[in-house]
DNA sequence: TAAACTAGTTTATATTATAAACCAAATAAA
DNA sequence: TTTATTTGGTTTATAATATAAACTAGTTTA
């Protein structure tokens, strides 16, 4: 009746940074922290998480004399967010 | 960009009960707990908090000798649910 | 040269979810 | 009949999680 929701992505700032990447395929730290509100320790956290289980790639490099953080879902990234995605219609479909 | 997600709906289980509910209306305790494949414990907490936030009821009686929990979900807990609703679909819409 | 800012990371804490342990009554088994 | 077992839960202890606060390293500004 209702399937296991992924815990990785059953988080609020976990599923926002993925729902970006989904549409973006690839964007910066701060460009993720000034979309979803996020603080950058938490959302240093929550990239670690998703990046630890391969849904995304993280890259360090620098934008001028400052550090650029880049982020890119992966393939299994993409599969897990739309398995996400059917999974919670089943709880909120009438 | 991402609204804040009603964090007691943002709960496997709690969305779990509130999405049976508002097909049903109304259910009993242990029709819930097989549904949601739930421990009676767990259930029993969670209930509790959906009913502390009036987003549902719950009568106690007896079917036979038997104890019997009933809960019926609100006004307020239906707009809750839909307000969730609404705001999730931010973050899974393509 | 010191203060403030940028771009993060690490860590401590508070919250949350969950199962384990428990309870009371009813029923089944010995 | 007395002792398990089952039913329908509740309470509580623990593990996991999310989050912000504190920190680091370097840069720019005053």
């Amino acid at each position: 009746m209702f399937n296991e929701l992924n815990p990785l992505l059953h988080s609020q700032l976990r599923l926002a940074i993925m729902s970006l990447l989904i549409s973006a395929h690839n964007a910066e730290f701060v460009y993720i922290r000034e979309k979803t509100g996020a603080t950058a320790g938490n959302l240093s956290v929550q990239l670690d998480k998703l990046q630890e289980a391969k849904y995304i790639t993280v890259v360090k490099s620098f934008k001028g004399k400052k550090p650029l953080t880049t982020c890119s879902i992966t393939i299994l990234g993409i599969e897990a967010f739309e398995k996400y995605v059917a999974d919670i219609q089943q709880y909120i479909k009438k």
